[in-house]
RNA sequence: GGCGCCAUAGCCAAGUGGUAAGGCAGAGGUCUGCAAAACCUUUAUUCCCCAGUUCGAAUCUGGGUGGCGCCUCCA
C-alpha cells in the first residue's frame, strides 16, 4: 500500500505503528452551518480509504472531531439569537443527515472540542512547562521559533512564512508567527476555567488533544483538505511533538479542492453550494460518485454538467446489477467463477494500493460491468452469476456506491400490471399491452422485455 | 515578495520512459410488435507551445504561455 505523504512529498509504503491496525484522524467540520460540497470531498474520499482498509482486513480506528467552540460559532449564535451549544447541536445533527445521505460510515469516535477541555488544558500546561508556550493578557501562545521543525509540513521556513505574513501583529505576541493555544475570554463569550485564566481553546490545540486521546501520541494517518496544511496541521505537529517529544502523525494525506468556475470554493468567499441543496436536486449519490471519480489530490471543478454525468454513470452500475440479478434468477444451477472476476478484482486492488487511485478503481469496476453484461448474453449459470454479483457488490461497497434502496411498497401492484400485459401480449392484443405499458410509464416504471420475461425499473427521476 | 500545484477528445478523467484506461455525451449497427436496456463499431497518429536528452517522451530536462493554490479563517 503506497500513500503520498505531504510531509515527505513522495509516495511511501504504508507501515503502521501496530501491524494490522490503522489509526486515522480526520479534521471534521466547524459546526456553524450546513456542510458544503467542499466539505463533502474529504468525507467521501477518506471514507473510501477507511472502507478499503477494512476490506483488506485491517482493524481501523477512525477519529473525526467536531469543532464546536470557535469565533464563527460565537458570531453565528449571536446573529441567530441562540447559544453556541444549541447552534453546535443543531448543525451536528444536520451534519449526520448529510453524512448518512452520502453513505459515510460513522467514525469510530466523534469527539467534540468542548468535551475535551481537560485534555486541552493538560497539553497547554505541558507546553508552558517545557518552554514552548507563554502566557499573555490575550491568552496563551505557542513559541514557534522554539520548535525546530516548524514549517516541515508546508515546506516553508519560519523566515519565509514571516516575510509573507499578512497576519496582524498582536502586541502581546513575541513573534508574529506565534499562534494562540488558549484565548482569554471576552465579555459575553462562553468560557472555561483554567490555570491560565478563563477562556477557550484555540483552534489547533483541540485536534492535538483529541488525536492523542483516541490514537496515542504517535499514530498512522492524519488527513484533511489541502487548505489545512498551513497553519492548522503545521501547528498540530508543533504542539504535539513539542509536548510529547515524539513523532506525531506518520502520514499526512490531503485532498484537493472543489472549485467553482476555476476558483476555490469556501465559506469565507461565499461561492459555495451546500451538500443539501445539490442533494435535493440530484440526490446524494452522484455527489459521492463525483468525489471519487477523480484522484483525491486533484482539484475538481464543480458544475451541473459533471454532476449530471455522475448521475448517468451511476445509472450504468444500477442497470448492470439489476440485469445480473434478473439473469441469476433464471440461470440453471451449477458453474463456477468466470476468469475475469479475479482479473477485475486485482485491477481494483492495484489501483487502490497505488495511493488510492479511485479513478482507476472505478475503471476496474466498469470493466467488470462490461464483462458481466457480455456474460449475461451467453446464458450463464447460477454459479457464474453469483461470483460476479459477489465481486460487484464488494467493490461497490468499498467505494460506498449503489446504496440507494428503492421503495418496494408498490411492487406487488406493478407485478400485477406486468402480468396482465404479458397475457395481453400473448393474445397479440398489443393495444392493451401498450396501454398498460404507458400506464406504468406514468407511474415512473420502465419495462424491459427479455427472453425470460419482463424486467422493470424506475425512471431516473 | 516567498513556496507550490496544474494543463490529456465535445465534457469529466487515469496514465509519469515503450507507443493514449474508464465514464458521460454523439454517430452507425445488432436485438426488438413498439419501447427500453445491453452488446458491437465509431469519436485524441496524439497529450498547451518551443527546444533538448533518448533507440524510444504525454511521461525526463530547460525555456515559454495559460490557469490555480498556500503564506489570514477555510475541507
Amino acid at each position: 500500500m503506497k500513500i503520498y505523504n505531504t510531509l515527505t512529498k513522495q509516495k511511501q509504503e504504508l507501515e503502521t505503528v501496530t501491524p494490522g491496525h490503522v489509526g486515522i484522524y480526520a479534521c471534521g467540520p466547524t459546526v456553524y452551518d450546513y456542510i458544503h460540497i467542499g466539505n463533502a470531498r474529504p468525507l467521501c474520499v477518506f471514507d473510501v480509504l477507511r472502507r478499503y482498509f477494512e476490506w483488506r482486513g485491517y482493524k481501523v480506528t477512525f477519529v473525526q472531531n467536531f469543532t464546536d467552540i470557535d469565533d464563527k460559532l460565537i458570531n453565528r449564535a449571536a446573529k441567530e439569537n441562540t447559544t453556541v451549544a444549541e447552534l453546535a447541536e443543531k448543525y451536528i445533527a444536520e451534519y449526520f443527515k448529510d453524512a448518512a445521505g452520502l453513505n459515510i460510515k460513522p467514525a469510530t469516535f466523534h469527539p467534540r472540542a468542548t468535551e475535551n477541555i481537560g485534555g486541552i488544558i493538560g497539553l497547554i500546561s505541558t507546553l508552558i512547562q517545557k518552554g514552548y508556550a507563554y502566557k499573555t493578557a490575550d491568552g496563551v501562545f505557542f513559541r514557534t521559533n522554539q520548535f525546530e521543525g516548524y514549517g516541515k509540513l508546508s515546506h516553508q521556513s519560519l523566515e519565509e512564512l514571516e516575510a509573507g505574513a499578512r497576519i496582524e501583529v498582536s502586541e502581546a505576541k513575541e513573534n508574529p508567527m506565534d499562534f494562540c493555544l488558549w484565548k482569554a475570554a471576552k465579555p459575553g463569550e462562553p468560557y472555561w476555567e483554567s490555570p491560565f485564566g478563563i477562556g477557550r481553546p484555540g483552534w489547533h490545540i483541540e485536534c492535538s488533544a483529541m488525536s492523542m486521546r483516541y490514537l496515542g501520541k504517535t499514530f498512522d494517518i492524519h488527513c484533511g483538505g489541502q487548505d489545512l496544511i498551513f497553519p492548522h496541521h503545521e501547528n498540530e505537529i508543533a504542539q504535539s511533538e513539542a509536548a510529547n517529544g515524539c513523532e506525531f502523525a506518520r502520514y499526512w494525506m490531503h485532498n484537493g479542492y472543489i472549485n467553482i468556475d476555476g476558483s476555490k470554493m469556501s465559506k469565507s468567499l461565499g461561492n459555495f453550494f451546500t451538500v443539501r441543496e445539490i442533494a435535493e436536486k440530484y440526490g446524494y449519490e452522484p455527489i459521492r460518485y463525483l468525489m471519487i471519480s477523480a484522484h483525491y489530490r486533484s482539484p475538481i471543478n464543480y458544475s451541473t454538467e459533471i454532476i449530471e454525468q455522475s448521475k448517468n454513470a451511476l445509472e450504468r452500475l444500477y442497470n448492470c446489477r439489476k440485469d445480473l440479478v434478473f439473469a441469476m434468477s433464471h440461470a440453471p444451477e451449477g458453474g463456477g467463477e468466470p476468469g475475469f472476476v479475479q482479473i477485475r478484482r486485482q485491477e481494483f486492488i492495484d489501483a487502490m494500493e497505488d495511493d488510492f487511485n479511485t479513478s482507476d478503481a472505478l475503471a476496474a469496476l466498469f470493466n467488470l460491468v462490461r464483462d458481466i453484461n457480455t456474460l449475461i448474453k451467453q446464458n450463464p449459470n447460477r454459479g457464474e452469476c453469483k461470483a460476479c454479483l459477489d465481486l460487484f457488490d464488494e467493490l461497490c461497497s468499498v467505494l460506498g456506491l449503489l446504496y440507494n434502496k428503492e421503495d418496494e411498497s408498490i411492487d406487488a401492484e406493478i407485478e400485477e400490471l406486468i402480468q396482465k400485459r404479458a397475457e395481453a401480449r400473448k393474445a397479440k392484443d398489443f393495444a392493451t399491452a401498450d396501454k398498460i405499458r404507458d400506464q406504468l410509464k406514468e407511474m415512473g416504471i420502465i419495462l424491459e422485455d427479455t427472453p425470460h420475461g419482463t424486467k422493470w425499473s424506475r425512471t431516473k427521476d
